[in-house]
DNA sequence: GAGTGGTCTAGACCACGGA
DNA sequence: CCGTGGTCTAGACCACTCC
C-alpha cells in the first residue's frame, strides 16, 4: 500500500516519509477530495496508513499547520482549514460587517470587562503614567463556529464612564462613535508572529506554544488623543492582513498638508 | 539535578518537562545569562540536563522557536534570536538605510535577475495579460550576518530596459528613481505566516515547512501605472512589522480630496 | 467508555557543517 | 573526522472530548 502510495505521488522521485505524506495530503485538499472544515483520519490511522509511526504522522501535519493548510483542535484532531479572512487593521472596520462581507458567519464573546493596572510596558506604549488605571474588555471573537481572535482592549477609562453597562459583545467603534462621541484618527500598529501563552491559547484552543499572529495597535481619536489599545492574538491560519498604502513620501510632510 | 532544577523554577508548581525546559531557557535569555546569537547547548546534552529525551527537548526548542526566542541553522545548532528588525512595508526605505538606522548590519546577494513568465496568478494580481513577460531579480538579505530575507521582484520589462546590467545589490527604490525617473506611488500589501517551501527555505537555511512571514506587495508608480510586484519570504523571528495608519475613513473619498 | 491528541521513553541511523 | 541536527522506530500512559 504505501509503496503504492509513493508511486502514485512521485513516480522516480525518492521522497522521505514525511515529505510523502505532505505531498499527498497537500494534494488531496488542492483536489478538494479534503475539503474545508473537513476531520482528517486520526493520526493513529494516518500512521497505518503510511506504514510509519505517530511521531512521523504528527511532524508531518505540524508542517501543514505551519503552512495554513489545516489546523488542530486539542484532543478534537485535525481539520481542514477554511480560507483566510482577509482584514485591513487601518480600516476599523467592524469584525461582523468585515466577516458577512466575506460570506461567513460571525460571533463575539465577551470574557471578561474589569478596571485594572496598566500592565507591563502598556502604560509607557501609550505615553501615560506608570500605574495608570484603565478598563479591560477582553473577547472572543469567532468565524464560521471557530474561535479565531482573541482581544484585549484596555480604554482610558476617564474617556468611557459607565461602558461596563453596555453591550460589549457589538462593534466596541460604534459604541465609542454612538454613545461617546468619540472618532477613530489615527492609528499605529504592530504585527509579530510569535506563540500563543496563557489564556490567549485556552481560549483559540491552541496548545501553549502554537504560532499564532499577534497585532496590537494605538488608537488615537479625531483630536490625537490615545483613546485605547488593543492587543489581538489570530489563530495563524485564519487571517491574511491586507492594507492598501497611499505611498508615504521619505521625507515627512508637514501634518497640516493632508487635514 | 532535574529535581533541583524543578524546585529552582516552580517552587510548589507541577510542570511538565517540555514546559519545565522552556521557562528555565526563557528565563535564562530574558537574564542575559543567553545572550542574542549565542549558541545553545546540543540537543543530546539538554536532553541529559533535563533527564530527558531528545523529542521532548525538540518539542521545546520547537515551542520557543514559534515564539521567536530561538532559531535553528540546519545541523549546526540552536541560537538566541537577536531583536527584530522593525519594517513598515508601506514606506520604501531602502533596506540598508533601515537595517544601520536599527544598529545593524546589512548586506544583500543577487541570486537571480532573469526574463521570465508571469508565474501561477501573478499577471492577474498585477492586472496583466495572462504569460505576459516579466523580469524576475531574486535577492538573499542578511542582517548581522544571517540571511533573514529572501525576496523576489517582478518587474515590467518595458519600463526598466537594461535593467540586468545594472548593481542590483543596492537598492531598487533608488535605481528605479535615478535611472528609470519613476517613483512609487501608491501599493497594496498582503501580509500571511505561512510555511517555508522550495527555493526560499534553502536560501534562509530552514527547513521545508518552517513557520516564515510571507509579505508580498504591487507597486504603483507616480503616474498609477503597475511597476512591480514583490515578493517576501521573512524568518519569521526576525521582523516585527509596524505601520503608521492616518486612519481611513469608513467611505473612501475621492482619490482627488486630498492629492 | 471509546476515541482522540498530548506527552514521553530509549534508543537508532543518516547527512551535513566545520575543523 | 567528529559533532550536530534530521529523521525514524515501536511502543507507553495520560487527559480530555464526545457519545
Amino acid at each position: 500500500m504505501l509503496e503504492l502510495i509513493r508511486l502514485w505521488n512521485s513516480p522516480g522521485i525518492f521522497l522521505n516519509t514525511t515529505t510523502l505524506i505532505i505531498d499527498t495530503l497537500r494534494r488531496q485538499i488542492a483536489g478538494g477530495c479534503l475539503a474545508p472544515g473537513h476531520k482528517l483520519p486520526a493520526e493513529r490511522e494516518l500512521a497505518v496508513l503510511f506504514d510509519t509511526t505517530r511521531i512521523t504522522v504528527k511532524d508531518a501535519l505540524s508542517m501543514l499547520e505551519a503552512e495554513g493548510l489545516i489546523y488542530r483542535e486539542e484532543r478534537r484532531g485535525w481539520f481542514v482549514s477554511r480560507p483566510r479572512l482577509i482584514y485591513n487593521p487601518a480600516t476599523r472596520s467592524h469584525f461582523h460587517e468585515l466577516v458577512h462581507s466575506q460570506q461567513r458567519t460571525a460571533e463575539t464573546r465577551v470574557l471578561a470587562c474589569e478596571a485594572v493596572v496598566a500592565p507591563g510596558e502598556l502604560a509607557a506604549e501609550m505615553g501615560l503614567a506608570p500605574l495608570s488605571r484603565l478598563i479591560r474588555i477582553c473577547r472572543a471573537r469567532r468565524i464560521d463556529e471557530r474561535t479565531v481572535l482573541y482581544v484585549e482592549h484596555f480604554l482610558r477609562p476617564e474617556l468611557f464612564p459607565g461602558i461596563e453597562q453596555q453591550d460589549l459583545s457589538r462593534s466596541l467603534t460604534e459604541l465609542y462613535r454612538r454613545k461617546y462621541g468619540l472618532e477613530y484618527g489615527r492609528s499605529r500598529f504592530d504585527i509579530c508572529p510569535t506563540a500563543a501563552r496563557g489564556e490567549a491559547a485556552g481560549v483559540l484552543n491552541l496548545a501553549q506554544g502554537s504560532p499564532v499572529l499577534a497585532v496590537s495597535r494605538i488608537n488615537y481619536d479625531q483630536f490625537d488623543r490615545v483613546i485605547d489599545c488593543d492587543r489581538e492574538v489570530w489563530r495563524h491560519d485564519a487571517v491574511r492582513i491586507r492594507v492598501e498604502s497611499r505611498g508615504e513620501p521619505r521625507t515627512i510632510l508637514p501634518s497640516t498638508a493632508c487635514p
